[in-house]
RNA sequence: CGGGAAUUAGCGCAGUCCGGCUAGCGCGUUCGGUUCGGGUCCGAAAGGUCGCGGGUUCAAAUCCCGCAUUCCCGACCA
């Protein structure tokens, strides 16, 4: 392609709304233009990118036994009906109606779609397993788009489904695509790093996610400093503390706290540190009220509660409920003598208190009194408060430094992520709701295991750039560079054309893509576009290396120049390319 | 969902408080010249419903009301 007919226009700055530097990049350099809030025109050079990774992934999932279809971007309402996410999904999915008033959605992932495929084409066992996937634009109506394709509301994804005939079959399967996304990030260029992840909404038993390692990331990432664990956040865990060596405390006794409620407050007034404090936080859950008391250093997940309490939905009880439910003000709850409290006003209410596994390690604790301007010191955590198998959890985020759950002598690290890819064990939560059934051997008819495979596509070359830029612009790695080779000429004599048009044809000839700037402009110009834009190998043409019969290379990543003869400098180049990449 | 801010040329912004006549600047674009190995310099030009609707006024980008869009922050840790 030559650069003076392409419809690459590169800016120099920054747009008004880019925070992070992919979104930045990407549209400085060309690629993306946004055209309304979290959807994106990809320009040519931005589509060349988007489609090596695509290919990437196509290549790697059909080698690995996958087979491509493409499923429609509107969904029948009542399809998603049948899974029950129509009325579960919420403002997120997209629905619209046609000309006689029938539902439809704009498929943000597409489930149910596969599994009404599936059903109608699959009767017996002999046919399974299969792994069908396609690469299609999602519609998600995000609250808050942002950071351009990271969090898009239209965006590219992959979306794989596997049907089998039993659980031991989706386990096969399920290692397979583990071992095919590693393969996939490697080959994108990218350092990418599995998690144990929590299954969230869509339901289903174990899942991975496959991290970028970056700054911008919105997940956080928990690892150990010394085994390979690694978990989501959400799902992380840490080794739980011992409980506390015996020691003589003395009685639990009152202590006068005039308008201190927050931790911090009182561990100050207090003289203590604090995670020697007992935090009561109550929640409100679907089925009632639910205490949670935790170290006074550590936050409640509010995913792991509501997956420990089986709730739909949870939120932090208001003020007034605190005190309607307890008789206590907020700031002033502790677990000590709570029972009697709540007995006095909210006779009949459905509760219950859980211990976060933090608590056990607190030896003496200080806590509130379950009384307006009043903590308690000298609990004695195994002597006043009645811990057990049953209500002792893991309710917090773990925290930095804290023991790693699978080994012996590491701690546990958090850092940020950017969530590139997802597979899930789904098992029947679709197949059962939606019948997606088979004969077995025995002519009975059984529900398919399924399994579920998603990859950002457009959020991969985003995490790419975040992972691989300097101040100049991008640096792509090879496989989703749009071009191989940016060749520059520099002076537009007939014989430097000449040149250039003959190592054009010649790298295109040897299949390596070049685009050719041609452009009458400055070299600074020519020079800060192809930093911008970020392609691995500059090669420059110019009548100073004419006269020698050479040109000139530049690599973009560790801008290591040098010079190779007119004659040969195909193979040359090659040989940089390879070791670029 | 709550709070804040913004909306003026393709992009980035000034002007708005304190209303005033041809609405500016930088980048980009076009034309002419100059220069030519890391975003030359000089000159000329094109390009604007000042987000939309209503109101106040002799006069509105500017003041008032409503709406839309966009961006940011927050969503309660007792």
């Amino acid at each position: 392609m030559k650069f003076s007919k392409s419809l690459i226009h590169t800016y120099r700055e920054a747009p008004a709304d880019a925070e992070v530097i992919s979104h930045n990049l990407l549209v400085r350099a060309g690629m993306i233009r946004k055209v309304t809030a979290g959807i994106y025109e990809y320009l040519p050079l931005g589509l060349k990118s988007l489609k090596k990774v695509e290919n990437i992934i196509r290549n790697e999932l059909n080698r690995a036994g996958c087979q491509e279809v493409l499923l429609p971007h509107l969904v029948p309402g009542e399809l998603w009906k049948e899974s029950d996410r129509w009325a579960k999904y919420g403002k997120e999915l997209l629905r619209l109606s046609d000309r006689h008033g029938r539902e439809y959605c704009f498929g943000p992932t597409h489930e149910e779609t596969i599994c009404d495929l599936v059903r109608h084409v699959v009767s017996s066992y002999k046919a399974l397993p299969q792994n069908l996937y396609q690469i299609q634009t999602k519609f998600r109506d995000e609250i808050r788009p942002r950071f351009g394709l990271m969090r898009g509301r239209e965006f590219l994804m992959k979306d794989g489904y596997s049907f089998h005939v039993d659980h031991e079959d989706l386990d096969r399967e399920y290692k397979n695509m583990f071992a095919t996304y590693k393969r996939i990030f490697e080959r994108c260029g990218l350092t990418a790093r599995a998690v144990d992840a929590d299954t969230g909404a869509i339901g289903g038993k174990s899942s991975h996610e496959f991290m970028v390692i970056a700054q911008t990331g919105e997940d956080v990432v928990v690892y150990c400093s010394a085994c390979d664990y690694a978990a989501n956040l959400e799902k992380a865990s840490c080794r739980t503390a011992n409980v506390g060596a015996a020691q003589e405390i003395s009685a639990v006794q009152e202590v006068h706290t005039p308008g201190l409620k927050t931790v911090d407050e009182v561990a100050a007034f207090l003289k203590i540190k604090p995670q020697q404090m007992i935090k009561t936080l109550v929640y409100k859950a679907d089925q009632g009220f639910i205490v949670v008391c935790t170290a006074g250093d550590r936050e409640v997940s509010e995913i792991k509660l509501q997956n420990i309490a089986k709730a739909e939905a949870l939120r932090l009880a208001t003020d007034e409920e605190v005190v309607s439910f307890t008789g206590v003000p907020v700031g002033f709850l502790g677990p000590v003598g709570l029972d009697a409290c709540i007995r006095k006003t909210a006779l009949g209410a459905q509760w219950w208190l859980v211990y976060d596994h933090s608590v056990k390690g607190i030896v003496e604790a200080a806590t509130g009194a379950n009384r307006a301007d009043y903590h308690v010191v000298h609990v004695a955590v195994t002597r006043d408060l009645k811990l057990s198998e049953d209500n002792l959890v893991d309710v917090c985020n773990v925290i930095e430094g804290d023991p790693c759950p699978h080994c012996s002598s590491g701690q546990l690290k958090l850092t940020r992520g950017i969530e590139v890819g997802h597979i899930f064990k789904l098992g029947f939560r679709y197949s059962k709701p939606m019948k997606v059934t088979y004969l077995d051997n025995e002519g009975k008819e059984q529900p398919v295991v399924m399994g579920t495979y998603g990859i950002g596509v457009g959020r991969t070359m985003a995490a790419s750039v975040e992972q691989n830029h300097d101040d100049k612009g991008i640096i792509w790695p090879r496989a989703l560079a749009p071009f191989d080779v940016h060749l520059i000429q520099l002076d537009h004599t007939d014989a430097i054309t000449q040149e250039a048009q003959k190592i054009y044809d010649a790298l295109w000839g040897a299949g390596i893509e070049a685009l050719w700037d041609d452009r009458d402009e400055r070299a600074g110009v020519k020079f800060n576009d192809a930093d911008l834009i970020g392609i691995p190998v500059q090669v420059i043409i110019g009548k100073r290396g004419l006269q020698k019969g050479t040109l000139e290379y530049k690599i973009r990543r560790t801008s290591q120049k040098g010079e190779a003869p007119l004659l040969g400098a195909v193979d040359i180049i090659a040989g940089l390319l390879n070791a670029a990449a």
